[in-house]
DNA sequence: ACTGTCTGCCCC
DNA sequence: ATTCTGC
DNA sequence: GCAGAATGGGCAGACAGT
């Protein structure tokens, strides 16, 4: 397939604002393909290189785009920024600048989708001295041979980021779909026999049908274009054989969020109450030989945890196994969980043996899904009990304390103990439900305390400046604002994080109108920032931020000269306090004070 | 040999 | 991670 | 309510530049 022609499909797609009709363009697209290149059709349309779980990283991003996009039209960086600022987008920013530069050079060569991969592919690869110049000239050359659609989409592709409003969920519709065509040209009868049955709603039906089946395989399968790939070359039957496997890693259920336990009570009934463990999600395999280790995004992290490795070989009895557990580190003297960020140093490629001497993991089990077998489908009461006798716990590895129960003021007590013992918040469990694999489902519902809408944990905090958004923001030129906390005795404000979340487009208008009047072209002398803003502004506005953590901060000098710098993990707008004004801004003071009593 | 910048379907 | 928005 | 797309802090690693 030539690149200009599936760029000219994608252009259709991003223009379409209703998901059925875009699974519909997609299928289209799905028709026009063979069973060769499905798979890395379907990698582009995600904007993904390769399964979920085995995904190959460039390398590059914004800033190398930026000189690659330079050096190929001879625009200089500045201008290219500039113009980033202004669209929101570098796919748009090369479009642009490709279609200003008229003559295309006779030399250029049409561009193949499967050249375009393999480039790609190529890039990948590189590394060690020189290769930044090295990826940037494979850049260049794809751009040099581009028309301005197609360098907008391989300005996208290499950030991964396609903005055509259609992902993981919607392709499986357009599989669906055009798996429904085929079955019916090829199973005339047979469909006509079901419309008697079903009437005009059959097409529905069936593509829901065929839809739940590629959704389920894909959740434990987590690869779209190897099932995309099965379906081009047997049907339906392609996907027969695919079932949980060791070492193929199951896409992990997430949890719902409601404001108040009494709401989650309302909803699951009778629960499973546990700690929220501040680590990270692991999910463990083991066929009694090899341990593999993914996170919550599906990384194989087996070589970075040898610790925890031994750990499962030493403490699990029943196997080939798949487990999950969060991974915390744990301070083994003072017997207590490390924070967050030192739980963190643990992720990293260098002095592994050192490090995890240091911060040692301990493993928290909390589910199986399988067991010389799927347990996927059976309830978590079952799944629970079959875990406990899968393996032994020690001192590396625990199941967590529970309660089950319907009480509320109960749970209530064992959050607030929980939390005094260092946990974010708990998690609540139907005991009835299966491990729902992929879905965010009121099968787990997270509380943590920043949820409740009696939350008092928010600051009033200064706009110092703001950066110029991206995608639907850039339309305001507004993304995130720069935002800090008000130094009485040093009369300065001190930056304590930026803040992006929780804008709505009604704010953004608002703020928009209200920033423009009171732009700085320098700094103003009373900020302290670590980081620059596209555009200071006054000291003049308050905005109230929720957070759910005063973290000590290398980026951020709020405290910097008590602490070094303090920032907030999870910060949110909550509302533009228009009714304050600077003065009333909250105190360096008052944030150490909070910092002190976390 | 050191420092600063950029990157990561990073982790949360 | 949290949050908003169009469907 | 789903699906998608905005956005956060902070860590280690990989290069580029000096």
């Amino acid at each position: 397939m030539l690149f200009l022609d599936l760029s000219k499909m994608l252009e259709e797609i991003e223009k379409e604002p209703s998901r059925l009709k875009m699974m519909t363009l997609a299928s289209q697209i799905l028709d026009k393909t063979n069973k060769k290149e499905v798979d890395v059709l379907i990698y582009l349309l995600l904007g993904q290189f390769g399964a979920t779980y085995k995904e190959i990283d460039f390398g590059i991003a914004e800033k190398t785009i930026i000189s690659a996009l330079s050096k190929a039209t001879g625009i200089d960086k500045e201008k290219i920024n500039k113009e980033l600022r202004k669209l929101g987008d570098l796919g748009l920013v090369g479009e642009q600048i490709i279609s200003s530069k008229v003559q295309k050079s006779l030399f250029s060569k049409k561009l193949i989708v499967a050249e375009v991969y393999s480039s790609f592919e190529k890039l990948a690869k590189m590394g060690g001295k020189g290769s930044i110049a090295d990826k940037t000239n494979i850049l260049v050359q794809m751009i040099n041979n581009a028309n301005p659609i197609e360098a907008k989409y391989i300005i996208r592709i290499a950030q991964k980021n396609m903005r055509l409003g259609l992902a993981n969920s919607t392709i499986i519709d357009s599989l669906s779909l055009k798996f429904l065509k085929d079955y019916k040209e090829s199973n005339l009868e047979e469909f006509e026999k079901l419309k008697e049955d079903y009437g005009e709603d059959v097409e529905r039906y069936l593509r829901y049908k065929f839809k739940e089946k590629i959704e389920s395989k894909y959740n434990i399968y987590p690869d779209l274009g190897g099932i995309a790939k099965k379906l081009f070359e047997k049907g339906s039957n392609g996907l027969r054989d695919i079932g949980i496997t060791p070492f193929v890693p199951v896409m992990p259920a997430l949890a719902e969020r409601l404001p108040s336990i009494g709401k989650i009570i309302e909803k699951l009934g009778k629960s499973i109450v546990e700690p929220k463990f501040d680590g990270f999600r692991l999910q463990c395999h083991y066929d009694g030989k090899e341990v593999k280790l993914f996170t919550r995004n599906l990384e194989d992290m087996s070589e970075i945890f040898p610790d925890a490795v031994e750990t499962i070989k030493k403490s699990v009895k029943k196997y080939p196994i798949i487990f999950e557990c969060e991974a915390i580190g744990y301070n083994e003297k003072e017997d207590k969980y490390y924070p967050f960020q030192v739980t963190m140093k643990r992720k990293r490629k260098y002095d592994i043996p050192g490090v995890s001497k240091q911060i040692p993991l301990r493993l928290v089990v909390f589910d199986i899904m399988y067991l010389k077998g799927s347990l996927i489908d059976k309830p978590l009461l079952e799944r629970k009990q079959i875990l406990e006798n899968a393996m032994t716990p020690n001192k590396n590895l625990i199941f967590p304390e529970n309660i089950y129960t319907d009480d509320v003021p109960r749970i209530q007590k064992f959050f607030e103990r929980v939390l005094s013992e260092g946990n974010e918040g708990i998690m609540l469990k139907d005991p009835n439900a299966i491990y729902t694999a992929g879905a965010r489902k009121f099968a787990w519902v997270k509380y943590k305390k920043s949820y409740s809408s009696r939350a008092k944990d928010t600051l009033d905090l200064l706009v110092m400046g703001y950066f110029s958004g991206k995608g639907q923001r850039s339309k305001f030129g507004i993304g995130a604002l720069l935002v800090g906390s008000y130094n009485e005795k040093e009369n300065r404000y001190e930056s304590i994080a930026k803040l992006g979340s929780g804008l709505t487009e009604e704010n953004l208008e608002s703020l928009q109108k209200a920033l423009s009047e009171i732009k700085e072209t320098e700094k103003p002398k009373e900020y302290v920032s670590g980081i620059n803003p596209h555009v200071w502004v006054r000291p003049k506005y308050v905005v109230e931020v929720l957070y759910d953590e005063i973290t000590k901060s290398p980026t951020h000098l709020c405290a910097k000269d008590e602490m070094g710098g303090l920032a907030l993990r999870f910060p949110r707008l909550i509302k533009i306090r228009s009714d304050k004004n600077k003065v009333q801004t909250s105190t360096t003071k008052e944030v150490l004070e909070l910092f002190k009593s976390q």
